[in-house]
DNA sequence: GCCGTTTTCGGCCCGACTGTTTTCAGTCG
């Protein structure tokens, strides 16, 4: 049974046991071991094999004998009783935006709704806006949440959020009143998807102005619906049925609004008890001595990061992954930054299926800064792709080579994305791997095999002295696939062995490496490569995402070969090769 | 159900908005 497995019993554990009005305590104790469980980078059973289950925050005894069950038995009982007692359509009806447990027990109990189709019949019939605490509006957005849910259902990619969230900025940015004007929330997180985007102001006069932005934010021409408006916050659905929410905060607050709003559910519960600890209390309008309502601080992250004695703690970090800790002993890495960025080693050229030649990627590259880029086509497997045939390999190199002797300003490296086929054996000979300057291994088919099989394909590749990265390692890609099954502790301890790279492909929908191996792979002194995979030029702007990625898993710029310059970077390469 | 620099018991984050109420419960983030 794997992690995310049992990670999801706990999940629909703490969903029953709410329908069931259980102890909302017990009820974070399930979904805090079912986050943390999710984000483990061994099996789970191998730690429980190490007797070292106390060891993971949030699992005691109870859960601890649960996981034990789940790993012997493959079943756990009281997962089983929950089920046949709770109907199962009552959670999907509890997850309606705008119902929640309570109402969705209240349904059940007066009018024996099971399910979301016997709700949009009782709410046609008029019969649920009759019940006690329900009424016609209520009544009305079920119907439209039920509506909605069937459009929609998907989180939003990182990079599509960053799109909407930029063109709001843009427009409500044109009104005077408006002071600052930024995004928080998982998006200021970077974090992969985002449920929703928040946005926070300050305007220049309150009392007057907040209303006039609150007015202009309803009417913005990517409004589609309002979901709710007020005076100091409203609620709007945009374009692909997102949402979009709206603050304004007064400018002494808007430090702790950010951090307020800003912080992943459980980062801010570790800092509000943090607080709590030091005889304080922080909302998002400050931080504040109990009994005292004139805040000790609010107007900048940073003067209540110091109050709370903690070193800053970047947005990307806030997500309760013992960044609390490190911002005490003031060990917190120095974030890697797109300025330490020298180059891309993931590009398509025209050579397979990407959109630019050698001169107009060189060009992108130069444009950017880099010093160096590398450009990595398919190998020959991947028909679909346009993979190279040796022969064209052979002309590729000989092309790059010339720009590189008439042009010094970027240095190209010629490369490829070698297949790994389902043995494990490479889509080209040794002796063609060892004309190339780069070679980046990855996997394209196969993804259905046993995760042993497939991290012994890795695995070999990597021993492959002519390999020097293997791209988005886990295959993950948001919407179509999820990661397929691999030993992961095996591929750090052998990317490392090997002097092999893992990829963070920082395309939108694969974003892969996760973050969170991104930190245990550092962790363990494994390098990263961030490669854009761009096909198309433009493309070249996805390494934003990718350092995102890397900010997001504790990386500095000692973990990422692309901080590298080209002399650098030459050496490691050729350490591997054994030059 | 978890956790511990007051604690093995008694805490566990907190405010805005909506809709149904006529002072507040439910939901959300």
């Amino acid at each position: 049974m794997t992690n995310q497995e049992i990670a999801s019993i706990f999940y629909e554990i703490a969903r029953m046991l709410e329908l069931k009005d259980e102890n909302q305590f017990r009820i974070r104790s399930y979904e805090k071991a079912a986050r943390n469980i999710e984000t483990l980078t061994e099996p789970i059973s191998e730690i429980v094999q190490q007797g070292q289950l106390n060891k993971i925050p949030g699992i005691g005894q109870s859960i601890g004998a649960k996981i034990e069950e789940l790993l012997s038995t493959g079943k756990l009982k009281q997962y089983e009783e929950l089920k046949s007692s709770v109907p199962q359509g009552l959670l999907e009806i509890a997850n309606l935006p705008g119902l929640g447990q309570k109402r969705a027990r209240i349904l059940y109990q007066k009018l024996n709704i099971k399910n979301v189709k016997g709700l949009e019949r009782a709410c046609k019939q008029g019969k649920v806006q009759e019940l006690p605490g329900f009424g016609m509006k209520i009544e009305e957005n079920i119907l439209a949440a039920i509506a909605m849910q069937k459009s929609i259902g998907k989180r939003l990619l990182l990079f599509q959020g960053l799109d909407i969230a930029n063109r709001i900025v843009r427009e409500l940015g044109k009104m005077k009143q408006i002071k600052k004007l930024e995004p928080a929330g998982s998006l200021r997180r970077r974090k992969e998807t985002i449920g929703d985007i928040d946005i926070l102001c300050t305007v220049d006069d309150p009392s007057k102005s907040s209303k006039l932005v609150m007015e202009r934010f309803v009417k913005l021409p990517m409004v589609k619906t309002v979901i709710a408006k007020g005076e100091t916050k409203s609620s709007v659905r945009v374009e692909d049925d997102v949402q979009v929410d709206l603050r304004v905060v007064d400018d002494n607050s808007f430090g702790a609004a950010m951090m307020y709003f800003t912080g992943s559910k459980d980062h801010n519960i570790a800092i509000r008890t943090r607080a709590l600890k030091m005889g304080c209390t922080i909302n998002e309008y400050g931080l504040f001595e109990v009994g005292n309502n004139k805040p000790v601080a609010g107007k900048t992250e940073r003067e209540l990061f110091e109050k709370l004695k903690l070193q800053y703690i970047p947005p990307e970090l806030r997500e309760c992954r013992g960044e609390l800790e490190s911002a005490e002993k003031e060990q917190l890495p120095v974030l890697v930054e797109q300025s330490d960025i020298k180059g891309d080693s993931h590009v398509h050229s025209t050579y397979s299926d990407g959109a630019g030649t050698i001169d107009e990627i060189a060009d992108g590259a130069e444009k950017r800064g880099y010093e160096w880029i590398a450009v990595t086509d398919h190998s020959q497997s991947l028909k679909i792709a346009n993979g190279l045939e040796p022969k064209r390999v052979i002309q590729k190199i000989e092309e790059i080579r010339k720009y590189n002797e008439q042009n010094k300003n970027v240095r190209v490296l010629c490369g490829t994305e070698v297949d790994i086929m389902s043995d494990g054996s490479l889509d080209y000979d040794d002796e063609l791997l060892s004309r190339l300057d780069i070679v980046v291994a990855a996997i394209h088919s196969g993804f259905k095999q046993p995760k042993e099989i497939l991290t012994k394909r890795i695995v070999r590749a990597m021993e492959n002295k002519y390999v020097h990265i293997i791209a988005h390692p886990t295959g993950r890609h948001f919407g179509k696939r999820e990661p397929y099954e691999l030993d992961m502790t095996e591929i750090f301890r052998v990317a490392l062995e090997t002097g092999t790279a893992l990829e963070i492909n920082a395309h939108p929908v694969r974003l892969d490496l996760p973050d969170f191996y991104c930190q245990k792979a550092a962790e363990k002194g494994v390098q990263i490569a961030i490669g854009t995979d761009a096909h198309a030029l433009w493309e070249l702007e996805y390494m934003e995402l990718g350092v995102s990625v890397a900010r997001r898993g504790w990386l500095s710029k000692n973990n990422i070969w692309n901080s590298r310059s080209y002399s650098q970077l030459a050496k490691i390469l050729g350490r591997k090769r054994g030059d």
